[in-house]
DNA sequence: CGTAATTTTGACGCGCGTCAAAGCTTGTGG
DNA sequence: CCACAAGCTTTGACGCGCGTCAAAATTACG
């Protein structure tokens, strides 16, 4: 998958930067930059120490300074709300990028941690912007970035604000896969970097809920789960169920 | 409200542009554009013929090209699933920009159709980001755009995927409250612009929700509302029923 | 190996979607 | 200016999905 552009990989793998292991993937790829750009962005990126689990990357709050590339690893970003209540806003598995909703106000308006550990790159955001003055390549994928950030985002409330708690489960699901397998991972066989809770949060639900959707699709053989493992035998089928598909009369398990 | 910076007010007011008349307010207001870098902005910017209620701005697949701020009158952006069902993704109100969600793919990803008499700016699109590149401040003013769509769309998250259909009711006409607040109209008496319909679909709920929820926080006094016009009566009751205030022990309706 | 956190299971009730039908607008033509 | 049609909005009755409470089983971690 990320093989698909020869040219532009060969180019990128000369250089030992923070987009050879993939962190910086989205600003990098799919863009015309050219191996000098890259370079420059490579310097003003800074690598991390990696981070525990259950350490805070930032807090509600804090000034806005950088915007960070997950390397390794897998955040979860949440709010508290004015109730005290946990409220997950998102996960960040390698390659994606976090803290551009803080651009707007200078403040981070989340919390964001690390489930498990942990590394990253730090892009300071004052010099990522200049940079992205003088490298229009380097500007107009920072837009495409954020772009799809909405896109992804509308997508995400569309999907939770009207679907079963069934078909929610099954659309992050789908879309842990293409993540993952739009970093060269299986698609269909990964470990959830996240606890049921989380999930559960996420996706608006009860986790007593998403514990009983776990083994409904299993019981319909759509896939196998143990612990935060989880196989996803049959994609086609999650795909219909999350309406992803035009459903041309294929056989569906309920609802048909 | 509108008045609040009133050194930059004078400078814009000189011009007679997009931005007197208030459609580019996002991109202009609140940063560090000069008088010079407004008027170029403004020399990208086409005018368009009002459309009539009902008529598209632009369908889903769609190229991407420009995108639009709104002048007067209001657009609802919406998608058709895989069923066939219509889901209203947004609501966009004077001052407001549509088209954001296209720059990732290069093509529109939602319908966007007039819901009354609409006027609207083009601003195409390559000629903005070149435009970007050479003026710092507007770089970092559709950064902040971007990142305040991100973030709004992220609080829409939070508030529909978890909240009651009550809470998400008064969640919406608190947004439209503070929108039309900040365009210098009354917070309080407005007009929804969206039939019960859009708006009940777009929060994801039945239209017969709706219309009881409309009455309930009207018996509540919470409201008053006929047909599209809207009287908020108690502004402060509803921030603390949508969680916006931390609620210092003041009265609550239910569940004390 | 022990304690705490997480996940699972079951029972139960309520919120809200669904169906059906009755008002109420809005627009159009005579 | 009124009549009629085609939406919208409202109201009521009913059922199911999923949240909640409670407790057992399992896992994680020091």
């Amino acid at each position: 998958m990320a093989e698909s552009s020869g040219a532009r990989v060969v180019q990128l793998s000369g250089i030992r930067n923070a987009c050879q292991d993939c962190s910086l993937f989205q600003l990098c790829l799919p863009v015309s930059l050219g191996a000098a750009d890259v370079e420059m962005l490579d310097n003003i990126v800074e690598r991390r120490k990696p981070m525990a689990r259950g350490a805070h990357l930032y807090r509600a709050g804090d000034e806005f300074v950088s915007i960070y590339a997950v390397r390794a690893g897998a955040l979860k970003t949440y709010a508290i709300s004015a109730d005290g209540e946990e409220q997950v806003t998102g996960f960040h598995l390698p390659g994606e990028i976090v803290g551009l909703d803080a651009i707007s106000r200078g403040t981070h308006p989340c919390y964001a941690v690390a489930l498990e550990t942990t590394s990253l790159c730090e892009i300071p955001f004052v010099t990522l912007e200049d940079l992205a003055g003088k490298v229009p390549g380097l500007q107009h994928q920072l837009l495409r970035i954020m772009s799809q950030e909405i896109f992804g985002d509308n997508e995400m409330l569309n999907a939770v604000a009207r679907r079963s708690a069934e078909e929610r489960l099954v659309i992050a699901l789908l879309s842990f896969s293409s993540r993952f397998g739009a970093r060269g991972l299986s698609p269909v066989r990964f470990r959830l970097p996240m606890s049921r809770g989380d999930l559960s949060n996420y996706l608006g639900l009860a986790p007593e809920t998403m514990s009983r959707l776990f083994r409904r699709l299993q019981d319909q053989g759509l896939l196998r789960s143990e612990g935060k493992e989880v196989h996803l035998t049959d994609l086609s089928a999650m795909r219909v169920m999350a309406g992803q598909v035009p459903d041309t009369a294929c056989e569906r398990t309920h609802r048909g």
